[in-house]
DNA sequence: GTCTATATCCAGATAGAC
DNA sequence: GTCTATCTGGATATAGAC
């Protein structure tokens, strides 16, 4: 009965969310199936291999993670600590909604460096135009000089890194208590804006 | 040839290497045994399965990376800011050495966070030590106000995160210009501690 | 302790009926 | 398009000779 599309479409979520928990390696197609309330033949038939299946997914989680609403926020015209606390605020966001999605970024790109690299929409990114932005505002005597490449570092790394390590975060700093847990990340990204601006500021 | 302590070393040595480098999963006993310089059927013979080889590394992995010279620095009776900066280079040294040490971390946790908590020697970490510092340092009026837990998580962040996106950062940020890259990371350490405390300074 | 050869297991992929 | 049954390859693990 031709439910193609539907079909189609429950196997990509399936996939998704079994390769964004598990990783390329660990994910196993049986699981994916399960999920998807197919069987693995089915899974063989729309896309042929793992291999293929697992490029359809990383291909989709990089345009969405890394081209949030920053085109949007770029457009809005802010002053520049606004347009640092909408980011941020929309980043955690979205990541409060995936928590795992930093991990597995990571983990594929380190895996297979040169497949992530083929698949990052990188001259869909507006990294020099926020480059340029950042280099305004130091030239004109907004903030303190920085470098434009340590400062996107660092925003990054603020708002990804405590979300790749959350089991980590959660037994080391909270022994495992969850609402202290949701506590800390529900006012992280105030916290990070804070601490960004805070620093930058002359 | 009772060479047992020797073999047994380089198996070790090996196995960190190659676990480091895929990960638990992607990692073949066939590429240990090779760089040991020895055969599949010995590596069982000394450690019985990959998955108890695998917790042997883990284990000196943790213990070696999560309590750095933070204790030494701690005696050392420096004022906050230095101590600061001395615990970010200490890290970035280590980190400079062991570039993959980050992901492999995350990584493990991620995959199977019950066994790692196992691992991980929260006892010995001075974790509430460091938070008593901070707050010492806030009720003085050193520092402005801060959640010590968040600014554990910001440091953290910023010294292990680059590390664990290196290729992503290579690839986006200097398209894959080595120099570029080098000199970046090379400044890193120097970088964050200025960041950190410019952030919190009154 | 160390090797070669082999067993076992498991996951991805295919064949072919419906 | 969907299923069951099967093949195949590759990886961990074991047996047994030296």
């Amino acid at each position: 009965m031709a439910q193609t599309k539907d079909t189609e479409k429950q196997i990509l979520e399936a996939a998704k969310q079994v390769f964004i928990e598990k990783g390329f390696e660990a994910a196993r197609m049986q699981e994916i199936a399960d999920k998807a309330g197919i069987n693995k033949a089915l899974l063989h038939y729309y896309f042929r291999s793992k291999e293929k299946l697992f490029q359809q997914i990383l291909n989709s989680v990089f345009e969405k993670m890394l081209l949030p609403q920053i085109f949007l926020l770029l457009g809005k015209d802010l002053n520049f600590f606004d347009l640092i606390r909408e980011l941020v605020k929309a980043y955690i966001t979205v990541l409060n909604q995936n928590p795992s999605l930093p991990w597995f970024i990571l983990s594929e790109i380190n895996r297979d460096p040169d497949r992530a690299k083929n698949v990052i929409p990188i001259n869909k990114m507006p990294i020099e135009n926020i480059f340029t932005l950042i280099n305004i505002e130091a030239d004109a005597g907004n903030i303190k000089p920085i470098s434009p490449e340590q400062l996107f570092v660092n925003i990054l790394s603020l708002c990804l890194f405590p979300y790749a390590a959350k089991p980590l975060i959660n037994t080391i700093l909270f022994k495992d208590n969850k609402e202290e847990s949701d506590n800390f990340f529900e006012t992280r990204a105030a916290h990070i804006s804070d601490f960004i601006i805070s620093s930058i500021k002359k």
